[in-house]
DNA sequence: TCTGGGGTCCTAGGACCC
DNA sequence: TCTGGGGTCCTAGGACCC
């Protein structure tokens, strides 16, 4: 097959483990020890060493049915610490940054980097020195993949952390074994085919990254929807895809599972409303103010023997709101809407949607509300939460002692965030 | 006993209008 | 009784990503 040649060059640059490398930052007496990170609530696996990973726990798994094997192999136990791992990943982003002219940040572990300007021949050295120096720099361990487009650049990374003689850095650019590659890549790892599609495509004989290039584009385009057509170019060395800067965001959502089923309306209106103040909080810090509040409910969907309910609604605003006061109003209404007694609710969540940038927020004829006033009061509350600690100053609608709130039994300390508990540490 | 959370995009189908 | 067809907007659901 022949291969299209373009001018860009993108780098995927990502942490290996990167929840449980963070734990190790702070503890290298772990480094070659097996780690696993669990999600909010305690309640199953987020992350895990690659000591963890050849113990054969996987990803995703409930905490308590892996809880033997954990045990029996000394696995070291972290409940998911998020502002820890936040701030290492602003520092390894940061440190990115240096190696390139542009660069978009694609998750808390994840950056694609424009490497277009360099010389073919030297990207792999490159890449090493990326490697090396982010390492030394953070303690937090990349890996490096180099390609024409961001798909095959997410390939070569993937490739990059499995093959021994790459040993973290594979650059793809022209290279004579871009075909083996692809033939040696399942086509459900290739980015944008997840397991639905992988299942489908391989009914149909296709099993690899290679065969999936090759595919027919018009059966393609018959049987799949438009971003997976867009993926086949990628893969061809087609770049479809470029470096975005700083997306605005569309929505902003927050969501938990109570550490207990919760069966009363004042409880879930407590929950409800902490939700909608911290999703405020990070709509105000992104300058943004929502026209539209959507609330959801349901009960356990494991709990097969128990009675399930699962709704959600969603409520437009007359004029675009960032006010946490009349956002949870309007989400006690959503919550009203949908709450039916006699169920063990599980789970609540708050998703602020079609957000408009704060500074061209229409004005309603009968909007009857001083909003600069109130915009003022919101930046003083988040002020002094940002100076005291999150949750300084809250609503009295959340509740003063939610026994909805999570369960977190194995947190590190915050050690790069809370002097306290970093004193806790070296006490 | 114990199963996460936060996003994006696309599409099918219903409501509504002319 | 007979009862079209096309466009648009919205929403719910499902796929994907981390």
């Amino acid at each position: 097959m022949s291969f299209t040649h373009s001018s860009r060059i993108f780098a995927l640059v990502d942490a290996n483990n990167f929840y449980a490398s963070c734990e190790r930052v702070f503890r290298p007496a772990l480094v070659g020890k097996p780690i696993v990170v669990l999600s909010n609530n305690d309640g199953c696996i987020i992350a895990r060493s690659n000591e963890t990973k050849a113990l054969g726990i996987r990803m995703g798994e409930p905490f308590y049915k892996a809880k033997p094997l954990i045990q029996a192999h000394g696995v070291h136990v972290f409940s998911a610490n998020f502002a820890l791992y936040g701030d290492l990943s602003a520092r390894v982003m940061s440190s990115l940054s240096e190696f390139a002219p542009e660069m978009e940040i694609y998750s808390i572990d994840e950056a694609f980097l424009d490497l277009s300007g360099m010389q073919r021949h030297h990207l792999n050295a490159y890449g090493r020195q990326m490697k090396q120096l982010v390492e030394q720099w953070t303690g937090i361990p990349i890996s490096v993949g180099i390609a024409e487009t961001k798909t095959l650049a997410q390939m070569a990374n993937y490739l990059a952390k499995k093959s021994k003689k790459a040993n973290g850095v594979l650059d793809l650019t022209r290279s004579p074994h871009r075909t083996r590659a692809l033939q040696q890549v399942p086509v459900g790892e290739v980015w944008g085919v997840g397991r639905k599609f992988a299942e489908k495509l391989q009914r149909h004989g296709i099993q690899t990254a290679f065969d999936l290039a090759q595919g027919n584009d018009a059966w393609l385009f018959q049987h799949f929807p438009a971003p997976l057509l867009r993926t086949v170019q990628e893969l061809r060395g087609v770049a479809c895809l470029s470096l975005e800067q700083a997306p605005i965001p569309k929505s902003i959502a927050c969501s938990r599972s109570f550490a207990q089923p919760e069966e009363d309306l004042g409880k879930l209106r407590e929950s409800v409303a902490a939700y909608t103040a911290h999703a405020a909080e990070r709509l105000r810090k992104a300058k943004m103010a929502c026209q539209r509040l959507l609330v959801f409910i349901h009960t356990n969907r494991f709990r097969q023997n128990v009675s399930q309910h699962f709704d959600s609604t969603s409520i437009g605003l007359p004029t675009a709101s960032e006010d946490t006061a009349e956002l949870i109003q309007v989400a006690h209404r959503a919550l009203a809407q949908i709450y039916k007694e006699g169920y063990a609710y599980h789970k609540a969540g708050v998703v602020l949607l079609d957000l408009v940038p704060a500074n061209e927020v229409q004005q309603n004829l009968w909007d009857t509300v001083n909003r600069s006033q109130r915009s003022t009061l919101m930046q003083a509350l988040d002020q002094i939460n940002r100076d005291f600690g999150s949750g300084a100053i809250r609503y009295a609608a959340e509740g003063l002692c939610p026994r909805w709130r999570m369960k977190q039994e194995h947190r590190s300390p915050r050690y790069t965030t809370c002097w306290s508990e970093l004193a806790q540490v070296n006490a």
